[in-house]
DNA sequence: CACTAGTGCAA
DNA sequence: TATTGCACTAGTG
């Protein structure tokens, strides 16, 4: 399974079951019907007596496969990806899920409680304004009420009809009181269904903690992934998020530490492109946002205005997104030419970044792929194509991969070095940490309060130094009684 | 029940 | 026409 993620990262083509037989040129009825298709259910429920032959069959297909993808990946220069990384942290991320996270369940309802009660007044609030009742939730209902009843402008359109999204809705809500409180009902809802609702039904009753599940064979770009309940996706921005984070506690006794890698991506583009003035910003650890203000807006670095530094910021990011004028120019709120002349003065000033991301297009279109620090690939065979909005896709990702993809290498490989090479057997008689959660460039541990310290500072120098780039990495950790505190 | 579309949360 | 994900609700068949 893993070979064959490492080989053919991509999801989105075909399942990984189907390039596994097509490796194993096997029909994919025999495969399926012996180790389980769509129908395939629990072990307990297959026959007795066919037991045997499942496990033979899975057996023997796991061997020849393996055969199969031990050339393959030698031949593609993988072997030490997949050895060093991806196989030692499938034990890793066992042990995360199997650990699982403390969830005080109450904090969240009673969360859920209040949401529910501002939800009725707003809920009221806008069937007034709208002069009948409707479902809030439904995009269609609503567009018609917006639209067409009330005649306001629709400013996008989906494949379906007038989009209702939180960027429209935005643009007319000075206007338009209605469209104010929905975007306020729709944060309420949100976090109301997706959280504190859900959340308390996923604790584990034998456990009393939530297990998630780690991904490992899903995004294209080498990260993890977190599903049933997704861990990696709850809200931290604003302050209700926080407290959705606070309901994620220690144990008694224990403490949450939280380990953030600080502009992973920024530094690996500072590594690759090689650009003296993004090393010389991390080797003297300035604030690569302010930096790239003052450059841009030719400010000393002192003089660079809150609003500059969140403009410099929308562009660091943007960078790394392969982003365009018109979509710069959209969540700045500025002209589309402006925002051409902000990008034009970035690359003007980081020269060697642009010089950079013009050899990853160059290598893809030459190759067909783009890499990763530990060689990790990801294929892009419709970027020397002729279809223009398939290929700037293309692009695009293929600029972000190798950044995105190389932060996943090195939290990969942090991951299984503070797991460390101890044997199964050994497991209790070795105190390690416990690593609950990994949320791309953070790692989130459980320890008994009086190792904090020493944690804090084994598992930073860690992180820190399990690869030296010409920039140096940086963590930064936290610790406390929940997520919030720790984060 | 399986599937899609729209929407919105995270890094 | 900014990358990678997952989940919720509505709506369709």
């Amino acid at each position: 399974m893993i070979a064959a993620y490492i080989l053919n990262p991509e999801r989105t083509r075909y399942g990984l079951k189907d390039l596994a037989l097509e490796f194993l040129g096997r029909k994919s009825k025999t495969y399926e019907e012996l180790i389980g298709g769509k129908n395939s259910g629990p072990l307990l429920e297959i026959p007795e007596n066919e037991l045997a032959e499942y496990a033979t069959a899975d057996s023997q297909n796991t061997f020849d496969l393996y055969k199969i993808f031990e050339k393959e990946l030698e031949a593609k220069k993988q072997t030490e990806l997949f050895e060093k990384i991806e196989m030692p942290l499938v034990e890793v991320l066992a042990d995360m899920e199997l650990a699982g996270v403390k969830i005080e369940a109450r904090r969240l309802k009673k969360i859920s409680e209040e949401l529910a009660e501002k939800l009725k007044a707003l809920e009221k609030d806008i069937f007034c304004l709208a002069g009948e009742k409707f479902n809030i939730n439904s995009p269609q209902q609503l567009g018609k009420i917006l639209f067409e009843k009330l005649k306001m402008p629709a400013l996008r359109r989906t494949k379906t009809g007038s989009s209702t999204g939180a960027d429209v809705l935005e643009k007319l809500a000075s206007e338009f009181e209605i469209a104010a409180k929905i975007l306020e009902y729709r944060t309420y809802s949100k976090i109301k269904s997706t959280y504190t609702d859900a959340l308390p039904e996923m604790i584990d009753p034998k456990t009393h903690r939530v297990h998630t599940s780690f991904n490992q064979t899903v995004a294209a770009t080498g990260r993890l992934s977190s599903s049933a309940p997704n861990l990696q996706n709850i809200p931290a921005r604003t302050e209700l998020g926080q407290k959705i984070r606070e309901a994620f506690i220690a144990e008694k006794n224990s403490k949450l530490i939280a380990f953030d890698y600080s502009q992973i991506e920024l530094r690996i583009l500072a590594h690759f492109s090689e650009d003296k003035k993004l090393i010389e910003a991390f080797k003297g650890d300035l604030d690569i946002h302010a930096v790239t203000a003052s450059q841009i807006f030719k400010v000393p670095l002192e003089a660079v205005t809150s609003q500059q530094r969140r403009a410099a910021k929308t562009i660091n990011f943007g960078i790394i997104y392969g982003m365009g004028a018109l979509s710069l120019a959209e969540s700045l709120k500025i002209s589309r030419t402006e925002a051409q002349e902000y990008i034009n003065k970035y690359f003007e000033n980081y020269h060697d970044v642009r010089e950079f991301l013009n050899s990853i297009l160059e290598g893809a279109k030459e190759k067909g792929y783009v890499e990763t620090l530990y060689g990790r690939r990801r294929y892009f065979p419709e970027i020397a194509g002729p279809a223009s909005r398939f290929r700037s896709f293309a692009e695009r990702a293929a600029i972000n991969a190798p950044l995105q993809g190389t932060a996943a290498d090195i939290i990969k490989l942090a991951m299984v070095r503070v797991r460390g090479q101890t044997p199964l057997s050994r497991r209790t008689e070795v105190s390690v940490p416990k690593m609950i959660l990994q949320v791309h460039d953070e790692l989130v541990f459980e320890v008994p309060e009086e190792e904090v310290s020493v944690v804090s500072k084994s598992i930073t120098k860690i992180m820190e130094e399990i690869v030296e780039l010409k920039v140096p990495l940086k963590v930064s950790c936290g610790f406390g009684n929940s997520w919030a505190e720790a984060g």
